[in-house]
RNA sequence: GGGCGAGUAACUCAGCUGGUCUAGAGUGCUUCCCUUACAAGGAAGAGGUCGUAGGUUCGAAUCCUACCUCGCCCACCA
């Protein structure tokens, strides 16, 4: 290792360790395995998914817990996959149909279909490729993806359960339509975005009245962000509290433009406040008047084709798209004189969570999924802890969620997904059009739903057969996720050893989508939760604090990252500066941490191997003679251990991060090493060294996978073939030496601050001093005397005298450390005033806490109420800085 | 309209159930040092009335209330 770089060069590392522990089986499972078992399942990507930064953070997370407790001794399953994005998967496969000029409908669905898995097939391993450069640890050999045989079958089994049970059915409601997708959308599928938009106000002439002059009387008005839906009005809504209207019980309102009769309904859901009071209802195209209509028993009228264009009801606009539809429509009732004001109006607008166009509520029969019925338990595992959200706060957004769920809408009008499995007989139902059949009961004569596809009907035995031609939402086999891959509907070995599994960990934006479905259905097909624990991590963000997207342009690129400072690097950087559950503000110069870093450890470990006699490494430590510096080492190790264990447990990653900086940085290097330079061939030293390094890189290893590892390899000394597979260091309380501990903190207070002193004098490096202690008990004089070559090497000093009450050199300065005085004459360079200065600074700090302190101790209230401890360590701290106060005022005295 | 999160050093952020907080880290800044692990480094240092105003308490960055700024989520006011 002498001949090693002194920059740590992640680039020749990483892919060779990878490719060696997946070669050797490491991240395989054993499902007949004694252990305990530890299974986290991936949040699957979109095959059609390239890893993004959110991506790194996620996984690096799951990692961190997957190695952890691989090396707790956990078997340990991290289960991944991907998902097949059934919108934005076809979405990728349509653009490139369009640069052939080609659209879906032009080949047809079983050419299409064809053109989507060879895409799959050819790209949608990328993003696993890019999994492993992170250094993921899944366990590739049990890779899913969500439309496999065995996850299909799972998707068929549970739609054919839910529909016995009675909670699936078809039907006509109103859901969100994209007209660019031309498909439906679930309510969480449309993303609401506060919008600037334009309320108009159009005369709506009362029936039988000649003239359009007295409002109320021969006109009324309504007001409306969405005029060109009026082409689908049926009847305009007021409130029966509402004094204005009363006059209009009897009365008809003539629908401008088509000239349509709508009656005037009378409904204590108008909001008189709103607009004029007056509502235009229009049934097939908004969720309200939707319920206004079957209360009222209203017509439906759709008079938007799915690409959002208006349909032929719509006259003279027939074929305009909606939008410009709405300004033809505002343009001819200004001529009609109907359109009186077009007011500014903020509100929020459903967009479609995939091409973001704006999506239409609609009219439409889609296939749905009963939740209330399925939610009931959802809630109680929550509420009763068997499922713990992190951060906490989660728990109350998901059970308001779910307390006010709705059914699911979970029929596609696109090609790829999953089937729904369900096949009409068009010779008991007698319907052309299979969309049009509605399905509200199970067992229905004519319809048949079930694993296999059925070419004979089992009630006429006619064989003209069709079957439903809408596939299932996405979500609808991810919410079977952790079932599924671990075998379900088969009783496997998989999911007797690893289901329920233990953590979840996922973004705040799939809650609803998914990890809520997965409880559900956890819940209601296995009868048990799916996981344990949801750990919900931020959204990583730019520096401006907005979400990073590739439309946007303010993506950082992980592999790019990996290709500049390794894995490890970003895997350290990001996880340091995530907090738990907080958002991450990232840049490019963040990464400078973790590179910083591995490169330090690079070198520490450099050194260590350097120094290290073999022959040592055979003998024992021996407790009798370990210095000071290797006890303290030591003890401080022990509790990092505890702190890091502390922090992984409770899901405080960056807190892990954090300490295992602190301690390896400023206590180990720092220190430690610069120590056991004074004694580099003893065996206790290069013992110690070496332990506690091992130690640290297996505690770093979860974080830091691959220069943990590539250290462990070359250092010598552990029995374990890898880090990886070796075992999570405990602490010795045994040989936890506290006075050790305390005794090293003063010591290494004296070297600082004769450093200190030196620095504000300007003595240079090389000069050496010499020192004389005063100290004021045995112990503390024994603590110097037997440790003073670090004094002397680190403070480049000889020590010239240590002595109980010793007088003050002629034409010294003085540094003090708790009781301790250490006097350096300086001989004539001593400029008094500044000396003086610089020691009163001192002393005006120290009398502000002392003032602080001497309150807080003559506060009755205090030393009665607080207790014994508090107020014991308070007398100490007052007595320490009176001395130090003392002591300094002495100084200044003593200069005169 | 409801809910949540954030506001701490020049910048980016830690600070969990109130007292080892004399409020930390990283970056940046100042001074010194290429000392044979590391200049992607070492040493020393400057820098904060913890958003504002009240309250609870012997004691508040930490708990409560109100307010102000910013961000997010949910919600059928057309």
């Amino acid at each position: 290792m002498n001949d090693l770089p002194t920059k740590y060069d992640p680039k020749e590392i990483e892919d060779k360790i990878y490719s060696k522990w997946e070669s050797e089986g490491l991240f395989t499972a054993d499902e007949a395995s004694e252990k305990e078992p530890y299974c986290i399942v991936i949040p699957p990507p979109n095959v059609t998914g390239i890893l993004h930064i959110g991506h790194a953070l996620n996984n690096t997370i799951q990692d961190i817990l997957a190695r952890w407790k691989r090396l707790q001794g956990y078997e340990v399953l991290w289960l991944p996959g991907t998902d097949h994005a059934g919108i934005a998967t076809q979405n990728v496969v349509e653009r490139d149909l369009a640069k052939e000029n080609l659209r879906r409908v032009d080949i047809g669905r079983e050419k299409f279909l064809e053109r989507v898995w060879k895409w799959k097939e050819e790209h949608g391993s990328t993003i696993i490729h890019q999994l492993k450069r992170l250094g993921s640890s899944c366990d590739w050999s049990r890779t899913r993806f969500t439309m496999d045989e065995g996850l299909s079958r799972a998707v068929k089994e549970v739609f054919l359960r839910l529909y016995e049970d009675g909670l699936i059915y078809k039907g006509d409601y109103i859901i969100n339509w994209c007209p660019r997708c031309e498909t439906a959308l679930s309510d969480e599928e449309a993303e609401h975005r506060d919008t600037p938009g334009m309320l108009y106000y159009i005369k709506y002439p009362i029936k039988g009245r000649e003239k359009i002059e007295k409002e109320n009387e021969d006109y009324i008005v309504v007001a409306t962000t969405r005029p060109e839906t009026m082409l689908g009005d049926v009847a305009v809504a007021v409130n029966p509290k509402d004094e204005r209207y009363s006059h209009l019980k009897d009365k008809t309102i003539i629908l401008p433009i088509l000239k349509r009769e709508l009656k005037v309904i009378f409904d204590e859901n108008v909001d008189p406040e709103f607009g004029t009071g007056a509502l235009k209802v229009t049934p097939a195209h908004d969720p309200v008047d939707f319920e206004l209509g079957i209360k009222h028993g209203l017509n439906r009228i759709n008079v938007m084709n799915s690409d959002g264009t208006i349909n032929e009801i719509g006259g003279d606009f027939e074929g305009m798209d909606r939008f410009e539809a709405r300004e033809a429509i505002i343009d001819e009732l200004k001529d009609m004189k109907l359109f009186i004001k077009a007011q500014e109006h903020d509100h929020a607008v459903g967009h479609c969570y995939r091409c973001h166009t704006v999506v239409e509520p609609r009219l439409s029969k889609q296939w749905f999924v009963k939740m209330k019925p399925l939610a009931k338990e959802a809630i109680e595992v929550v509420k009763d802890g068997s499922i713990k959200f992190y951060p906490d706060r989660w728990t109350k957004v998901y059970l308001n969620w779910m307390e006010n769920i709705r059914d699911w809408c979970i029929s596609r009008q696109i090609w790829w997904g999953h089937r729904i499995p369900v096949w009409y007989c068009k010779d008991c139902l007698g319907y052309r059009n299979v969309r049009d059949v509605e399905v509200n009961e199970p067992g229905k004569k004519g319809v048949y739903v079930g694993q296999e596809e059925v070419t004979k009907c089992p009630s006429c035995g006619g064989t003209n057969l069709e079957q439903d031609p809408d596939v299932l939402d996405t979500w609808f086999s991810s919410w079977l996720w952790p079932l599924s891959t671990l075998g379900w509907p088969d009783e496997t070995k998989d999911l007797e050893k690893f289901y329920p599994t233990d953590a979840l960990v996922t973004a705040q934006e799939i809650i609803f989508f998914w990890v809520a479905r997965m409880i559900m259905s956890g819940l209601k097909f296995k009868k048990a939760i799916p996981f344990k624990d949801v750990y919900i991590h931020g959204t990583v963000r730019d520096v401006t604090g907005t979400k990073m997207s590739k439309s946007l342009g303010n993506v950082i690129d992980p592999l790019e990252v990996i290709d500049e400072v390794g894995s490890d690097a970003l895997r350290y950087s990001i996880i340091s500066i995530t907090s738990q559950g907080q958002d991450v503000f990232l840049s490019k110069e963040k990464f400078e941490i973790g590179r910083n870093f591995a490169n330090k450890i690079w070198n520490a470990s450099r050194y260590v191997l350097m120094n290290l006699d073999e022959k040592v490494l055979g003998g024992k430590i021996d407790e009798s003679t370990l210095t000071l510096a290797d006890r303290w080492i030591r003890s401080k190790y022990f509790d990092t251990i505890e702190k890091v264990t502390k922090s992984l447990e409770s899901y405080r990653f960056n807190d892990a991060a954090s300490v295992l900086y602190d301690f390896i940085w400023h206590s180990y290097c720092d220190w430690y090493l610069e120590f056991s330079k004074l004694s580099s061939d003893s065996v206790n030293t290069q013992k110690i060294l070496v332990d506690v390094l091992m130690g640290c890189l297996k505690l770093l290893h979860p974080i830091m996978p691959f220069i943990t590892e590539e250290i462990f390899q070359k250092m010598p000394g552990d029995k374990a073939k890898w880090i990886m597979t070796s075992e999570w260091p405990t602490p010795d309380k045994e040989h936890t030496d506290q006075a050790a501990m305390e005794g090293m903190e003063k010591l290494i207070k004296i070297i600082t601050s004769i450093r200190n002193i030196r620095a504000f004098w300007n003595i240079p490096v090389k000069a050496d001093l010499a020192i004389f202690v005063d100290v004021k008990n045995s112990e503390d004089k024994e603590l110097i005397e037997n440790n003073v070559k670090y004094i002397k090497q680190f403070g480049r000093c000889h020590v010239e005298e240590v002595k109980e009450n010793l007088e003050r050199p002629e034409q010294s300065v003085a540094a003090l450390v708790d009781e301790i005085r250490v006097y350096m004459p300086i001989g004539d360079t001593i400029d008094v005033e500044n000396e003086k200065k610089r020691i009163s600074q001192k002393i005006d700090q120290m009398e502000q806490f002392l003032k602080g302190l001497n309150k807080k101790l003559n506060n009755k209230g205090f030393t009665a109420n607080a207790p014994e401890e508090v107020v014991k360590k308070e007398e100490d701290r007052r007595k320490n800085y009176q001395n130090q106060v003392d002591n300094l005022k002495e100084n200044i005295e003593a200069l005169r």
